[in-house]
DNA sequence: CATCGGCCTGACAACGTTGTCGAAATTGGA
DNA sequence: TCCAATTTCGACAACGTTGTCAGGCCGATG
C-alpha cells in the first residue's frame, strides 16, 4: 500500500525474468507473445509505472529529461512568459521544467542552481540575482548547457540571450525628447541589477546626445516594488520643480508611477515612457507608451540554444540580443514645454 | 570532462574507502579528522556533486523532495500565482517543483501526471483539465498526496481545495439587480470547465431569485480566450436590445468584453461585474468590479493539505472552500433603467 | 600480559533498472 | 534423426549511493 509495485513484482507476478519484464516494459523485440501478454497483464494488474530515475541512473551518463529554470519570480509576467516559452520548446521533446523564483536573492540563486544539478537536471535556464557566477564554472565545463536569460554572466563564459537595454532605454528617452521634454526623470529598479544599469547608461547617454545635463534629484534607484516606486513619484510629482516626464525602467515601477500621477492627477499632464510592456498598458487613460521586449522570443531563443547544444552542436559562448521596440500608444507622445 | 566525477573518484583521489567518503559528505561522525580533510579537499578539487537521484533511490521508499504542479497554463497569472504560492510553502522544506501548463487539454494532463510520477515526484498539486481523474486512484491509494486545486476531481476521493464559485457569482450578479439591471448578459468561458458551470449556476439562480428569465440570447459559453470574448460582446452589444449588463465568468473574457465595450463607447454606460480579479483592474475607467478569487491562499492551503500529509498526518479527504469577494470599483455599479 | 570496550574503517549488499552475454529452446534443413 | 542457425530467455553485473556489519586498532583495565 505504501511502496509501489517494481519490476521484480511484474515480472513475479507474471512468471517471467526481471529482464524479461523489462524488455516488455521498453517495447524491445525478441519476446514471445505468450509472455509479453502476461507482463502487460501484471503491469496493469498491479498498476505498475517504471521508476524514471532508478533507469535513467542504470542509462548512466545519460539524460534525466529535465531542466532547471531559475527565475526572478514565477509569478511576474515576465519571468512566466519566459517559463512558457521554455516549456513549449520542451514539449515536443518530452522534457520537464524544475522552475524556481529567486526574488534577487544571490545565495537563493546559487541554492537553486545546486538544488537543480544535485537533481542531475540535463541544463540550467538562468536569469542570475548575483554578480558571480565563477561557482558555475565547473557544471558547465562539464558539459552541463547553461543558459542566461535577460542578464549576462559574471566570471564564466556562456551563452546569454539579453535584451537590448541600453538602446533600448535611449531610444525611449530620445522619444521624450523628441516630444519636448527637457527635464525626464529616471526611476529604476535595483541598481545592483545589471539590466538596470544598462538602461540608466541608454538613459544618461540620451540625454547627454542633446546636452541634457539630468537634474540629480530626478533620479531613483533602487526601487524594487510598485508601492516604492509609486511613492518616489509622488515625492518627484510635489517638489516645486517636478520633472516634465518620466523614464520608468521597469514595468512594477512605471505601473507604480502610474499611480502617483494618478492620484495626483497629473498623469494626463507629463510625459511618460516605460521600459517592458505589461498587459492592459494600452486600456489605460492615457495608453501607456512603452519600450517592449519580447519575453517569449527571448525564452524560445535560450531554450533553442539549450536543445541545441543537448542535442551535440558545439560552438563558443555567444550572445544573443533580443531587439526592444517603441510602442507608441499616448502617454508617451504627451508635449512637453519645448 | 563529459562525465561527472562520483563518489569513487573522489575515495580514489583521498584515499579512502566509498563508505568514509559518503560518511564525510553526509556529515557523520566517526571519521578522523585528518581523512576528514582529505576527502573535503578531494571534494573541492573534483568540484563534486552528490547525486541526488541515486542517493534517493538507495535511500529507497523515500522521498524525492519534489512536487509535481499541473497547471492550467504557467503563465497565466491565476496559475502562476498558485505556482507561486505552491513554490513559497515548499522553498522551507528543501522542495522543488516540476511546473507543466495543460492548456486545457485533459490528455496533457494525464500526460504531464504521468511525467510527474515517473520521476517520483513526492506529491501532486493539480488543476484537472479533463472530466475523469479515475487515472490517478491508484497513485492515491498508493498514499501520494494529491491535492485538486480550482476544481474538483472526477472519479477519485481526494483533498480539494475550490473557490466558492456558485455563492460568488450568484452574488456578483445580484450586485447588478441591485444597481437596477434586469437583462444581465453571462459570457463564460469553455462549458466543459466545472468552474464556469458553476458559475454559470450562480448567474442562473441570482436571477430567479428575483423572477427575472435570463434572455437565451444573451448566454454565450464557450469563450476561452479574450479575443473570442471580445467579439462575442461586440455581437451581443450590436443588437437593437443590447443587454443593459454583463456578467463575465473568467479574466479573459472580462479583459475581452472591456475592450468591445470601450470600442463601442459603451463602457460608461453598461454595468459589468467580472469573476477573478486581474491587475491594474483598478486603473481602468471606469475601474473594474470583480468577484475576487484568492489564487495565493488557495495555493497555500493546497500546499498545506499536501505538507500535512507528507507528514505522516491522515484524514478523510476533504473540500476546502476559499471564500471569494465583491470589490466594488465602479464599473458595477453603473445603475441599470430599474 | 591478556582482555575488554570503544572508535574508525571498509567490504558487501541493496535500491530499481538495463546492458551483456551465454544458455536454452525452437526451427529448419539435410 | 541430427546439426546448425535462430530465436527467446535469464543470470549477472553495473549505475551512484547508503545501510549493515564485521574487523582492526587503540588505550585502559585487571
Amino acid at each position: 500500500m505504501d511502496t509501489r509495485p517494481t519490476l521484480r513484482d511484474v515480472a513475479a507476478l507474471a512468471g517471467v525474468s526481471l529482464k524479461t519484464a523489462s524488455r516488455v516494459v521498453n517495447g524491445e523485440t525478441g519476446v514471445s507473445s505468450a509472455k509479453v501478454d502476461s507482463v502487460r497483464r501484471a503491469v496493469g494488474r498491479l498498476n505498475y509505472r517504471p521508476n524514471f530515475t532508478a533507469s535513467m541512473l542504470r542509462r548512466s551518463a545519460s539524460r534525466t529529461a529535465a531542466i532547471g529554470a531559475v527565475l526572478e519570480d514565477v509569478a511576474n509576467p515576465f519571468s512566466s512568459t519566459l517559463h512558457r516559452a521554455l516549456e513549449d520548446t520542451a514539449r515536443g521533446r518530452q522534457v520537464m521544467i524544475f522552475a524556481g523564483s529567486v526574488d534577487e536573492d544571490p545565495d537563493r540563486e546559487q541554492a537553486l542552481v545546486t538544488a537543480f544539478t544535485a537533481r542531475q537536471a540535463d541544463a540550467l535556464f538562468v536569469v542570475p540575482a548575483s554578480d558571480d557566477q565563477t561557482y558555475l564554472a565547473a557544471e558547465i565545463a562539464a558539459g552541463t548547457p547553461v543558459v542566461f536569460v535577460d542578464r549576462p554572466p559574471v566570471g564564466v563564459r556562456a551563452d546569454a540571450v539579453l535584451s537590448d537595454n541600453t538602446a533600448g532605454a535611449a531610444t525611449a528617452v530620445r522619444h521624450l525628447i523628441a516630444h519636448g521634454h527637457r527635464d525626464i526623470a529616471y526611476l529604476g529598479d535595483l541598481a545592483t541589477i545589471t539590466t538596470a544599469e544598462q538602461r540608466f547608461r541608454g538613459y544618461r547617454e540620451a540625454l547627454a546626445e542633446h546636452g541634457i545635463r539630468p537634474d540629480p534629484a530626478h533620479i531613483v534607484h533602487d526601487l524594487h516594488t510598485e508601492d516604492a516606486a509609486r511613492q518616489a513619484a509622488l515625492r518627484l510629482a510635489g517638489t516645486a520643480q517636478p520633472p516634465t516626464a518620466y523614464f520608468t525602467a521597469q514595468n512594477l515601477v512605471t505601473i507604480g508611477t502610474i499611480r502617483a500621477l494618478r492620484s495626483l492627477g497629473a498623469h494626463e499632464r507629463v510625459g511618460l515612457v516605460g521600459f517592458d510592456d505589461f498587459p492592459l498598458a494600452d486600456l489605460l487613460q492615457p495608453a501607456v507608451t512603452v519600450m517592449a521586449q519580447d519575453p517569449y522570443r527571448m525564452g524560445r531563443a535560450a531554450a533553442e540554444l539549450i536543445f541545441r547544444r543537448l542535442d551535440g552542436e558545439t560552438w563558443e559562448p555567444t550572445t544573443h540580443v533580443v531587439p526592444t521596440v517603441l510602442i507608441p500608444r499616448g502617454s508617451g507622445e504627451i508635449p512637453g514645454p519645448h
